[in-house]
RNA sequence: GGGCGCGUAGCUCAGCGGGAGAGCACUACGUUGACAUCGUAGGGGUCGCUGGUUCAAUCCCAGCCGCGCCCA
């Protein structure tokens, strides 16, 4: 027998590890089955499970499980990839609080630090997504810095090179001061700041008392302009174009430009030029042949090239500097104080300094191309479709790739620099020092590149390299392309636009079909959740309370396409009641003996009531395949949840209650053996259908009641149920029972009728198949609408409290509890809410070019709907008529 | 400034051309042998505003008002 309640955590633990060490997981690259593929986004290694990762690994989970029972083949690829800068971080803050710096330890044993973090702490989030009852082939995990993921790397970025396509140059980049690193424009992240604009007069040349006046955020930068910029049509300062300014306190001689990237409006009109510490200066400076002078060294720190008065200072003493001295000399002409973005290193949180450097860049121009016409053919779709607007707003709009990082962690650039400084790029120390030998004529001592590769340059390729490219494996042949990729759409340019890329050129077809972009997971205010917030709900926390099954659930039925999850906990709470529901549910079947009878043949059934539960649970099976393949999970829950509380159990379990338990002394009733197994059927085929969303629920209720003893309800085959089961002429009769069960109960509640007072039920005028109906379920009508009788009648007793159910009028004798005003009050609303939808539909109807333009069948509805009020109208206002006689 | 999206019951949200829905909350009643993590019934909505298209608009189009996110 089934606990009284069941108890989440004991049967998480215990399933968990059945379906692993049973190679339910697993992918089967010998299979006849078609492939089913998702690539799991490797979540950093550094990284704990939140609600985010909840979300997304839920919906994977779903779909492989769905997938899975559908017959797939079915291959989640987990990992982790190295994150580095996050990991570096981590490690180099355990090492500090030894007292120890990375730079004393030096590269190589850093490195090998790092390597035990990993092996010690790096799995944290790997042991989450068990608890989440994630599914993913963990026999195949994977690491971005495996050696075999190291090789893919290699030889990417060396054929990369030798096709132009990844190339050495000296630019701007974000330069995080904090990290002495460069990061890509998509780590920069802006904040809204409170600062000032300072607006400095710089003198013109050879006018004495003249000058021009520049606004800017960033004083301390001035040390490093190079030429003053005005709109070319504007008038205030189209003497000065040509001239030259004389930079306070530096002293040197710079020119007045037009250029049109001064806006007039801005500011004085006026602006001064950096070109080495401003990306937009920086194209101005191109334009006009403006010197680059770098004023600050890696820790944004003023250097050599300023005057001597300021250098060594940080960039925020300098700014305090500039201004005093600027003052001093009267050149400040106003400060407003001004709320502007400025960018921000998104792991530092350090404002970020556009820098000067050699980096190594990917031609993501290029490489875009395809990746581009890719989505535009519909070779890869995103749902919903309307990403496909951002992805091709950043693909059309990319920049060069920076992709080398001033790390340790991460993959070492495979560059290596001969005496002169000529680089051999090659995919071992080996070959390079052989190219090398060749180029100069004799072997030579060579550096490697110190640089490693940003992170994502190894996630781009996660796709192929995790099924062992640049072998040509069977795993690679089977299961690329992916079916679907599932994340984020924060995520869309880090990573699925780099897997296009990548995919594309190396490959040669795209790395997935479909794309699903969900939804962000904030809090039940519509804040996004984050630790300043102090607003982050724990998955963890929620799973430890309300057990797994009923987060997931709660997640699906969320996840509805274009819009986010504002997260109640409430919800949570009340998804693990319908989990409780399910348990109890099946409580009930097993103490009813309700048991798989392999016998059982679902289209056999001579019951109507088990004729119809096979009917609805076909309807449901094709409503929730429907929906999970179409990504609607929460249509998915929504049906599940509908077929499982309100038609098994509300009606179901309920109708079969008088079959199943036979009173004292009594026979069994005939269709009771067929009741049980039908039950158990229904109960089960449920069970697989709540599966992929609910797998620890199902899969435990499944050892108590699965047909084939010692199976996992994992591997079971999705339901494939004929459309022939739903029966449209018992639908209609479970139709009717219902809805005069809820009439005599509405009627019995609105008058006030004691539960426990049994009455009686006649129902007058009512159709021969009607009298049949109300004979064939007598006992269940009795028992569910507590009715001492049920009968059909010609004459409508005094003092019948009355309703209508179709061409017949319900009398419910109570004359004794009746309160005529009561009544009449109710009948009155009734009769006027009938009227009120006949006035409406017969507008509709007389309507003249209604009748000539709508659809016949819509003509036709409302002819129906308008018939069926009159006649509800009229045996409302015939019962009003006799309440009134009679009173 | 450009892009995307959202304003539907007290709350959280589905629906998106032909009868306004769910869950939670609320009210009343209920110890009917699965379940009070429950049952039965009920109240509650000019579907942001204004126009337009249409036989028909919560749904399509335009404008406006509020709100969010992304990119400059």
């Amino acid at each position: 027998m089934l606990e009284k309640t069941y108890s989440p955590a004991e049967v998480e633990a215990k399933l968990y590890g059945r379906w692993e060490q049973s190679g339910a997981f697993a992918c089967d690259v010998a299979s006849n089955a078609a492939p089913y593929t998702i690539m799991m986004p490797p979540p950093n290694v550094t990284g704990s499970l939140h609600m985010g990762h909840a979300l997304t690994f839920t919906v994977q989970d779903i779909l492989i499980r769905y997938n899975r029972m559908a017959g797939r083949d079915a291959l989640w690829q987990p990992g982790t990839d190295h994150a580095g800068i996050a990991t570096q971080m981590v490690v180099e803050r355990n090492l500090a609080a030894d007292g120890v710096d990375r730079r004393d330890l030096g590269r190589e044993a850093f490195v090998d630090k790092v390597w035990e973090w990993k092996a010690e702490s790096g799995g944290t989030i790997v042991n989450q997504l068990r608890r989440l009852g994630a599914s993913p082939d963990w026999a195949r995990e994977r690491f971005t810095m495996d050696e075999g993921l190291s090789a893919a790397v290699r030889k990417v970025f060396v054929q990369l090179y030798r096709e132009g396509l990844i190339f050495r140059d000296k630019r701007l980049v974000n330069w995080d001061p904090k990290f002495q690193s460069a990061i890509s424009d998509l780590e920069v992240e802006s904040k809204e700041v409170d600062g000032n604009l300072w607006h400095f007069r710089y003198p013109i040349e050879g006018e004495d008392g003249r000058h021009i006046v520049v606004a800017t955020t960033r004083p301390e930068t001035m040390l490093g302009d190079t030429g003053v910029a005005v709109h070319p049509d504007d008038e205030r300062y189209k003497d000065l174009v040509g001239k030259h300014a004389i930079l306070p306190l530096v002293g040197r001689r710079i020119p007045i430009v037009a250029d049109g990237y001064a806006d007039p409006e801005q500011g004085s009109g006026a602006v001064k030029m950096t070109p080495a510490h401003d990306f937009n200066d920086f194209e101005v400076g191109k334009r006009h042949g403006l010197e680059l002078i770098n004023i600050f060294d890696s820790h944004a720190r003023v250097n050599e090239n300023a005057p001597e008065a300021y250098r060594g200072l940080d960039r925020f003493e300098a700014r305090k500097r500039v201004v005093a001295d600027l003052e001093a000399l009267d050149l400040v002409e106003k400060i407003e104080p001004h709320r502007h973005a400025v960018p921000h290193g998104d792991r530092s949180g350090v404002p970020l300094e556009p820098w000067l450097t050699d980096q190594w860049y990917a031609d993501a121009v290029t490489l875009a191309k395809p990746a581009i016409e890719a989505v535009e053919t519909g070779k890869t779709v995103f749902v919903p479709k309307n990403w496909e607007k951002t992805y091709f707003e950043w693909m059309r709009n990319i920049q060069p790739w920076c992709i080398s990082r001033q790390l340790w962690w991460g993959h070492q650039i495979p560059a290596w620099y001969g005496p002169d400084g000529t680089v051999f790029v090659e995919e071992s120390e080996e070959a390079a020092a052989a190219a090398a030998a060749a180029h100069y004529g004799t072997p030579v001592e060579l550096t490697r590149d110190e640089d490693v590769l940003d992170t994502w340059f190894s996630s781009a390729l996660w796709p192929f390299s995790t099924l062992g490219w640049p072998e040509q494996t069977p795993e690679l042949a089977r299961y690329y392309p992916g079916d679907v990729l599932v994340t984020g759409f924060d995520i869309i340019f880090f990573w699925v636009a780099r897997m296009m890329m990548m995919g594309l050129h190396f490959m040669k077809d795209v790395p997935f079909r479909t794309v699903y972009i969900h939804a962000l997971v904030r809090d039940a205010k519509g804040q996004k959740m984050s630790k300043s917030k102090n607003n982050v709900i724990d998955p963890l926390d929620l799973i430890g309370r309300y057990g797994t099954d009923a987060l997931r659930f709660t997640l699906a039925a969320m996840a509805a396409q274009g819009r986010d999850i504002k997260l109640a906990e409430g919800r949570v709470e009340g998804y693990r009641n319908f989990a409780t529901k399910i348990w109890n549910a099946a409580r009930f079947c097993q103490m009813n003996g309700c048991a798989a009878d392999p016998a059982f043949d679902p289209a056999a059934c001579s019951e109507t009531v088990n004729r119809w539960i096979v009917g609805q649970v076909q309807k449901t099976s094709v409503a929730v395949a429907e929906a999970i393949e179409a990504y609607k999970f929460n249509e998915a829950a929504a049906a599940l949840y509908q077929f499982f509380w309100g038609t098994f159990c509300d009606w179901y379990l309920e109708f079969t209650k008088p079959i199943l338990q036979t009173p004292e002394g009594a026979a069994e009733h005939p269709g009771a053996a067929e009741t049980r197994a039908a039950t158990a059927w229904a109960l089960n085929r449920a069970l697989h259908l709540l599966h992929p969303i609910m797998p620890y629920i199902t899969e435990e209720l499944w050892e108590s009641f699965g047909e084939e003893a010692g199976t996992l309800l994992i591997r079971r085959p999705w339901p494939d149920l004929p459309e022939t089961l739903v029966d449209p002429a018992v639908e209609a009769e479970m139709d009717w029972l219902i809805r005069l069960i809820s009439e005599v109960r509405s009627i019995r509640s609105e008058m006030n009728v004691p539960p426990s007072a049994q009455i009686p039920l006649i129902l007058t005028g009512a159709a021969d198949a009607t009298a049949a109906r109300l004979a064939g379920y007598r006992d269940l009508i009795l028992r569910l609408a507590r009715l001492s009788e049920a009968r059909t009648g010609a004459d409508a007793p005094a003092g019948s409290v009355q309703g209508v159910l179709d061409e017949a009028t319900l009398q419910l004798p109570i004359a004794d509890v009746i309160d005529v005003a009561q009544e009449r009050a109710r009948l009155t609303k009734e009769v006027a809410k009938a009227e009120g939808e006949i006035v409406k539909i017969d507008k509709k109807l007389s309507n003249e070019a209604f009748i000539a333009k709508a659809p016949e069948e819509v003509i036709e509805e409302n002819r129906e709907r308008l018939a069926e009020e009159r006649q509800k109208r009229d045996r409302l206002a015939a019962a009003l008529a006799r309440l009134n006689a009679a009173g």
